[in-house]
DNA sequence: TTGAGGAATGGAACCGCTTCCATACCATAA
DNA sequence: TTATGGTATGGAAGCGGTTCCATTCCTCAA
């Protein structure tokens, strides 16, 4: 017997019923305690477990499941605060599913794992965090009648995304450098185009230059460093920018994750901030407050709970619009200040 | 028709029979427009959606599912690292298995919970982070056959779990600022028995004491703090804890998190770090590279690792041993140093 | 001794899908 | 016209459990 034994097999090595082998697994008070031992023999004998599957399929109340698939995360990505708005909103509104975690590594990966999860049936509902949905997987959750929605920086796609608008926050922090009298200003952040497709740098980018645009400030060349999202190699680009012969007196630095290292950097070339450099992040983690760092608040938390919310209003066969967050803001620390008078250059 | 319309319905009013109707649901090619058409008019109408149960019920290969069942978390909390662990080795093992998260917020919820576990089969394991096990429920988990492995403080219990010695955690710690030469050390922390009577803190504590106890330096009883795990209650009970006449020249504090709190009371009490006051924290959450705190490393992201292989192993019905962790050890970074003679009282 | 009632037990029916075999249908070739 | 073969389709069987009804077996009272 190669494959899994079954309730049958149990039943038939006990020389009892089927209908006792469940009884017993379902700890039934009407069993006799000689019965109940020769069971639970056979279930040890045979290796036996329950098939979770088959369990659930006769109970009237459904187990439902939600996935959330995103890309593997570490601390520093923001996913986690969005997920934790998920499971905080499923606890409030007392709702009857299970989060499923899905990571995936790579853009194939994501495509083959939808076709699976669409394939088995595995979840209710779907929220997609961080993540593009490409047309034909969209139709085929479509055609398989799955409710998805995202959470990412897409404000007008034909899909449900509660979205942020990441050229608007670019354009907001640098506003906030800008205001406070800067004029050299950096820019530091992921490459263009990430792993996923995803262009989240490019347009916070955008936005910076706008503004400096607007204010007809220039950018040189040299003022924008694009690395891999990480503290590391972040730390050592903004080393490279304050050894500059002429180094900017403030640096957006796309993301909180990567902010720290530009810190870090600031504090090894013996900057201070903001006295000597003003740096501004982007997320607003919830390290960022212990860190004392200026930042742009994304309402990541909240994020998530919109997202449950449309979800369970979808599942349940309601008519539901993707809500829209709070507009992005600035959340002032200490990370940025003043333009110093003694430091400026022109 | 109050309840969820079946593949029959679907059949019934499209007018062709429940094969096509699963041919269509799984985009089988050999459907006529036309048919496939009807069948996808029905679906609508009727707001079928597939039972995700039963699709995955006559499957050969079964979905698994290991859950992963521990406490509500927030970035600090040393979980995600650990979940971080479990999520790597299952893609580098390329296992499986999805996880599925739960999150309990009370004792109560969590009994009642691992009930609902084991009555619905919803996974094929258990991995239990920083939870205790209970005789019944844990007679319930061997009874339901359901392979369970633990991550947590216990290194004798009777039942599997990949277990860190938080007395010798603190003892290390405590040692780490003696042989700096402290001599007025204040210990900071949780209450002593927490929300799922855990008593991690009175552990750490303990270590604590005999490290004091060996090198007969006294506590004074206002030179430990304790309180809810929180960074902003860390950060007032540390404000009170500088603002003593005779305050102490470092302190342990029971995690990274509530160092956090201890170093921005530091930073407000004008007091720098490790000049006038050394902290150290314990964790070693990742973040706290970058904010350069001394700690105690333990293994969080190996733990999750070593779990999942475990379960692994009994899951494939081999005869595993919980494997043990390397001994904890200090990352001595910059928020300890010598006691300053400048400083010193007596 | 007999009948009634309760408890343990066996197993058919069923949960909602997928799968596969048999059938019906159609087009093409002979 | 008939034979052939390929394709779309219907629906029975089956996935591995739970549930419930019928049956058997006891015990106890009359």
């Amino acid at each position: 017997m190669p494959s899994q034994p079954t309730i049958r097999d149990v039943a038939k090595k006990a020389g009892v019923g089927i209908g006792t082998v469940s009884r017993v697994l379902n700890n039934s008070p009407k069993v006799t305690p000689a019965t109940r031992q020769a069971v639970l023999e056979a279930i040890s004998a045979l290796g036996f477990r329950p098939n979770s599957v088959a369990r659930a399929l006769p109970r009237k109340s459904r187990i439902h499941n939600l996935g959330v698939i995103t890309q593997p995360f570490t601390s520093f990505y923001p996913f986690a605060q969005r997920l934790r708005g998920v499971q905080f909103a499923l606890r409030e509104l007392d709702a009857e599913y299970e989060v499923v975690l899905y990571n995936v590594s790579s853009l194939p990966h994501y495509e083959e794992r939808l076709r699976t999860i669409v394939r088995t049936g595995a979840v209710d509902g779907l929220i997609i965090i961080d993540l593009d949905l490409f047309d034909e997987q969209k139709q085929m959750l479509r055609d398989a009648n799955l409710p998805f929605v995202g959470i990412n920086h897409f404000q007008d796609r034909d899909w449900p995304c509660v979205g942020t608008n990441n050229y608007e926050g670019g354009y907001l922090a640098t506003r906030h450098l800008i205001d406070l009298g800067h004029r050299d200003i950096a820019y530091l952040g992921d490459l263009f185009v990430d792993l996923y497709e995803f262009n989240t740098s490019y347009e916070r980018y955008s936005g910076f230059q706008r503004a400096m645009r607007e204010h007809n400030l220039s950018v040189p060349e040299e003022y924008v460093r694009l690395g891999f999202h990480d503290y590391q190699i972040a730390k050592e680009q903004a080393a490279d920018l304050f050894a500059l012969p002429k180094p900017p007196t403030a640096v957006f630095v796309m993301s909180d994750n990567q902010a720290f290292g530009c810190l870090a950097a600031a504090r090894e070339a013996g900057l201070r901030v903001p006295q000597d450099v003003s740096i501004i992040g982007y997320d607003d983690l919830e390290i960022s407050l212990h860190v004392n760092l200026t930042t742009v608040h994304q309402h990541l938390e909240l994020s998530g709970r919109m997202a449950l919310e449309y979800l369970l209003q979808v599942l349940k066969g309601e008519d539901a619009v993707v809500p829209s967050l709070p507009p992005l803001e600035i959340t002032r620390r200490g990370t940025t200040g003043p333009v110093s008078p003694g430091r400026k250059k022109r």
